[in-house]
DNA sequence: ATAATAAGTGTAAAATTAACACTTATTATT
DNA sequence: AATAATAAGTGTTAATTTTACACTTATTAT
């Protein structure tokens, strides 16, 4: 999880999700790209909304309503900014610090959001690389299970749905042996839930 | 669906969903509770957030970000005032007339939450009256996924979740040798979900 | 008394999921 | 160059779940 040390007061120097206000003439998406750019020189991300935070105590300084959004950044992304500068950094979300305001609720609500949607919508691509090994995409569902997946029946399992492709390419950093790489295709996976069929693991 | 014909202009007299402003000192859940009570006379009402509409031009009056929320009201409840007014009518949800702004994408949205929630989610049983039979809540789901489920296997499936308790009450209304009614047991629902067993119909 | 209707029940076949052990490709060590 | 170590990759069988399907029962209307 990407953190931000707040540049102003107050909370001047805590770590904090970061924001902005919604500017009159855009829409609420249109601003969530912008701070997005702007942190992380990433456009074309996965965002989904997370919730509205409306407690009227919630910022000592003023009333503000924050609309939650979230987004889901691939580590290897080609033109992710250097984001580890002493303004921010990324965090293993089981050791976060503590954050101002709401935002640890927040950060609590965007994994739990996180975990419900990858059983049954395939969120998990938007995270992994481009390409893939199966057990990788293994590892990331065994950690949102918080349980681990027989090897086997995991492979047997997403293969069934064709929506990977196998590559000719083979990821050699994990294992002696390697393992191929695999790419997720969207229009499979249309194509599975247009015919009914319910993508869940 | 209840729908409200507008009282002030703009868009007076058009059919519109209920909205308000939500107050400086009041949080927007609070929002939310003020406005149903003050449409329905009910407190104490199942509500769900649905989205954030925040285009700019959306509102061709002034700029406003509306915080979508939709609330689930069983028709049989006994405090529901009289709702079949001038001013608002229920609605079926596949017969609804033209609404004002993007109010008509907004249930178009919550239709469609409502159904991908309905399946994971036991959101069904604040629909139902509080004692319904197992044939209704059949129709339910099947209303739902939009195809008609063996009454024999749904049977099966619901029960054996033991979620339910029978009562000894027979519904006669609906047929001529009657169906027993059945209530949801929330607590029993929460222990199944502790054990790791996902709701799933 | 009989017909009509929808509720209620049980069983067998098919499909899916879970359990489990050996082989293979590669790198590191000797 | 041979051997050990490691994680990837594969196939089969048992257990469980889901699907398909037909008759009996309680009640009301005729």
């Amino acid at each position: 999880m990407l953190l931000f040390k707040r540049r102003i007061e107050p909370f001047k120097g805590q770590w904090s999700l970061i924001g902005s206000f919604v500017q009159p003439q855009e829409s609420t998406e249109a601003a969530v790209r912008r701070v997005l750019a702007e942190s992380t020189g990433l456009t074309d991300i996965f965002t989904d909304e997370l919730g509205i935070y409306g407690a009227p105590g919630r910022d000592p300084g003023a009333r503000v309503i924050s609309l939650g959004y979230y987004a889901l950044i691939r580590i290897d992304s080609e033109n992710l900014r250097d984001t580890a500068t002493h303004d921010a950094r990324w965090f293993d979300t089981k050791d976060l610090p503590e954050l101002i305001l709401d935002h640890n609720q927040m950060v609590a609500d965007a994994l739990n959001k996180l975990r419900r949607r990858a059983r049954y919508r395939p969120v998990g691509f938007e995270l992994l690389p481009e390409k893939f090994t199966l057990p990788q995409l293994r590892r990331f569902y065994e950690s949102i299970y918080g349980r681990s997946l027989d090897r086997r029946n995991f492979r047997k399992k997403i293969l069934s749905m064709s929506i990977l492709e196998k590559t000719e390419e083979k990821d050699m950093s994990e294992s002696r042996k390697g393992a191929f790489l695999y790419r997720f295709i969207k229009e499979k996976y249309d194509a599975m839930t247009e015919r009914g069929i319910n993508f869940e693991i």
